[in-house]
DNA sequence: GCCAACGTTGGC
DNA sequence: GCCAACGTTGGC
């Protein structure tokens, strides 16, 4: 049985789009890591300020494109903390309401890149897989961009990683 | 580019 | 606090 504690890390989604920011990006990112700015949702905001821990996985998942999927591995590296941009007339991300309160209402998240995977898991190969049904990803008129990644469907996409590594998703 | 489905806003 | 109108997301 699967007991909830401090010691196993919370396994996340987040999503990017990759002409913005993709996860080759965070690769090539100094120290292979990036602060995870922008994020203007408030249920993805809570997320990352109230159950992010360090250490925790981070699926990168790549949206809005040619082919949508999982893109590659990253770790939280930091606990939240204000996301300045909110703050920045010049950055598209600049939020009225915190300029109004001269605070940032935004939080971010500091992500390492921790490896790509073999190929991208494209978004139509997690559909097919049955134990993945219950995906937040995958349900019908989900927009989440930080959502929570259950640990069986965790296992399952890293079965999926480790059999693309040799055989490619030929075999599937 | 279309459009379904959602989140947010604002009048009442 | 309701809910219609609007804006956004994101697959296709």
């Amino acid at each position: 049985m699967h007991k909830k504690n401090t010691i196993s890390p919370n396994i996340w989604l987040m999503k990017t789009e990759p002409d913005v920011f993709s996860f080759y990006d965070l690769m090539n990112a100094p120290g292979r890591t990036a602060c995870w700015e922008g994020v203007r949702n408030y249920q993805a905001r809570n997320f990352m300020r109230d159950r992010f821990q360090i250490g925790d996985v981070a699926l990168i998942y790549h949206s809005s494109t040619k082919i949508p999927g999982i893109a590659g591995i990253g770790r939280v590296k930091s606990k939240a903390y204000p996301d300045p941009t909110a703050l920045n007339p010049s950055s598209e991300y600049c939020c009225e309401l915190s300029m109004k309160r001269k605070e940032s209402q935004w939080v971010m998240v500091d992500i390492e890149a921790v490896s790509p995977l073999p190929e991208l898991i494209p978004l139509t190969l997690l559909r097919s897989h049955k134990g993945l049904a219950k995906m937040a990803l995958l349900q019908r008129g989900q927009r989440l961009s930080i959502q929570p990644v259950a640990a069986d469907e965790y296992q399952i996409i890293l079965e999926i990683i480790e059999k693309s590594r040799f055989f490619g998703f030929a075999s599937e």
